[in-house]
RNA sequence: CGAGAAGUAGCACAAUUUGGUAGUGCACUUGGUUUGGGACCAAGGGGUCGCAGGUUCGAGUCCUGUCUUCUCGACCA
């Protein structure tokens, strides 16, 4: 047995200090010297770039075209719409010189565009023929955040942000609900994270939406991360901005406004929903390298038969031969620290044998198959991953999600017991806000919509079921 | 933003108490031997001790400020 050179943290003895771990160890980020701007490295970004390469095919699929936005907004139109700048206003960051010279009006680092997609529509929207207008932009924006955590709270944030414009409040309803379903599809079946969906209450809301649609993801450690948003704007904006096109029937009208947005709080959700003492763990649909290679010793014909079995993968399995000096204990344990879904390793007594023998990222569990049936086995068993990687999250999830009948029992559960609560509730934000002060949890979701039951907290007639959990 | 802790090589740490030429392990480089769970031998390279001031003949060590990281709380579209 040989020293470990590297060690993490074990997950369930200290879940913030083993998420920090991983990032380092699995080579996701560095720390810049600028608090919450943290450096994404090759490994991390290149999971980023897979996760925009999915999403952006998807967008366009739709019919939503990418531009690109200004990153300054200068304070007069940030102020525009009174909610939104209500709402934001407390975590902008702001330029106030340019060069050696004071501004006349300062500009603050865009925290969200809304603004300045609002004030661009104004200029080119004429007609109903206009519309809809589907915009997309893939940019990063800056809030300055009190506390901050790689991937789950920044200052600088890489993310995409869907803005669109309709002609009627039913349609601009519908992209809202689209886009949500496109989100909610991505994170289950690429990202195998076991989401809990439905729309915000009117304290948690978007600043300036009518509606906000969530996903909300539970972490291992039962905390929930709200991990993509899509919302329905009504007239709020245009009206404010006065976006107005000419209709079939020859009048004016203020068109109907969604935006949409999702981030590398992503890569955070993964880490945290599905990594292990080992490491990393990633779902095979969205891991960079899907198979890792290790060539036991230096033999010729192992490395041969290596890059035959590889050349043999169709492209979209992308794989890695680990060539490297280092022994092949190292080689196992870096490709577990890394996530990466199969490896497989080889040498001279499998060559005699004909076999060959694969180890699954997600249960460390080995198995010896012949040859011959490598490529169909890879194939089969990537699927395999992914959906035990789901599998085994939702229960995880179900797990931890606990129903209050009434406020003793809601207090009892939220001091003891990590996870989201579920309960029926009136819905007025006066419930909502003595939750929030009594146990500090706050409201993840509306669930559904009830016509019976009472609300756990102020025993008045109930409304909906909702769930309510800690966040990060 | 409030309370607490910590910053010394890429990483983990020692030296700080008592001021006097900055060290260990891993990682890295070169050569050799190895290779089925984090290899071994040998020779090397790498530091303005987070940053800025101050005290002192002399500061990693003492003082002040500041930045960053971590924990808890507040905040968080």
């Amino acid at each position: 047995m040989s020293k470990l050179v590297t060690k993490i943290t074990d997950r369930d003895t200290d879940f913030a200090t083993w998420y920090t771990d991983v990032l380092k160890q699995a080579d996701l980020v560095s720390y810049s010297s600028v608090k919450g701007s943290m450096i994404i490295r090759p490994y991390g970004y290149a999971i980023w770039e897979n996760m925009q390469r999915i999403l952006d095919k998807e967008f366009k699929k739709l019919g939503h075209q990418n531009v690109q936005m200004p990153m300054f907004i200068p304070e007069s139109l940030l102020n525009v719409e009174k909610e939104h700048v209500k709402g934001f206003a407390p975590e902008v960051a702001w330029v106030t010189y340019g060069g050696e010279n004071e501004l006349d009006e300062r500009m603050c680092v865009r925290p969200t565009s809304e603004v300045l997609f609002c004030e661009h529509f104004k200029n080119i929207v004429k007609s109903y023929r206009d519309l809809p207008l589907l915009y997309n932009q893939w940019c990063t924006i800056v809030r300055w955040e009190k506390t901050t955590r790689p991937f789950l709270r920044s200052r600088e944030i890489l993310w995409q942000e869907g803005h669109t414009l309709h002609q009627t409040r039913e349609e601009a309803r519908n992209e809202t609900l689209r886009m949500f379903k496109v989100y909610e599809d991505f994170q289950r079946n690429i990202l195998a994270l076991p989401v809990i969906t439905g729309r915000k209450t009117e304290k948690e809301k978007f600043a300036g939406a009518e509606e906000t649609y969530t996903i909300e993801a539970m972490m291992y450690d039962g905390v929930a991360l709200q991990n993509g948003t899509s919302h329905y704007f009504g007239q709020h904006f245009a009206k404010a901005f006065g976006i107005q096109f000419l209709d079939t029937d020859n009048t004016l009208k203020t068109p109907y406004q969604t935006s949409w947005g999702v981030t590398t709080r992503m890569i955070g959700a993964i880490i945290m929903t599905h990594g292990d003492n080992h490491g990393l763990v990633l779902p095979p649909n969205i891991a960079p390298t899907k198979v890792v290679f290790i060539p036991i010793g230096k033999d010729e014909e192992v490395l041969k038969t290596v890059k035959e079995l590889a050349s043999t993968l169709p492209e979209e399995i992308t794989y890695q031969i680990d060539e490297s000096e280092k022994s092949p204990g190292f080689k196992f344990a870096d490709a577990e620290v890394k996530g990466i879904p199969i490896r497989v390793e080889i040498g001279k007594r499998d060559l005699e044998n004909k076999e060959i023998t694969l180890v699954r990222r997600d249960t460390l569990e080995k198995e010896t198959i012949a040859i011959s049936a490598f490529k169909e086995r890879v194939e089969k068993l990537l699927v395999e991953i992914q959906n035990n990687m789901y599998d085994r999250a939702l229960k995880r999830r179900d797990s931890m999600i606990y129903e209050a009948k009434t406020k003793e029992e809601f207090q009892d559960i939220a001091q003891n017991k990590p996870g989201f609560i579920l309960i029926s509730w009136c819905g007025n934000t006066s419930c909502e806000d003595k939750i929030k002060e009594e146990t500090g949890l706050k409201s993840r979701c509306i669930k559904e919509e009830i016509s019976d039951g009472v609300c756990a907290y102020c025993g008045k007639k109930a409304k909906y079921k909702i769930y309510f959990g800690k966040q990060y």
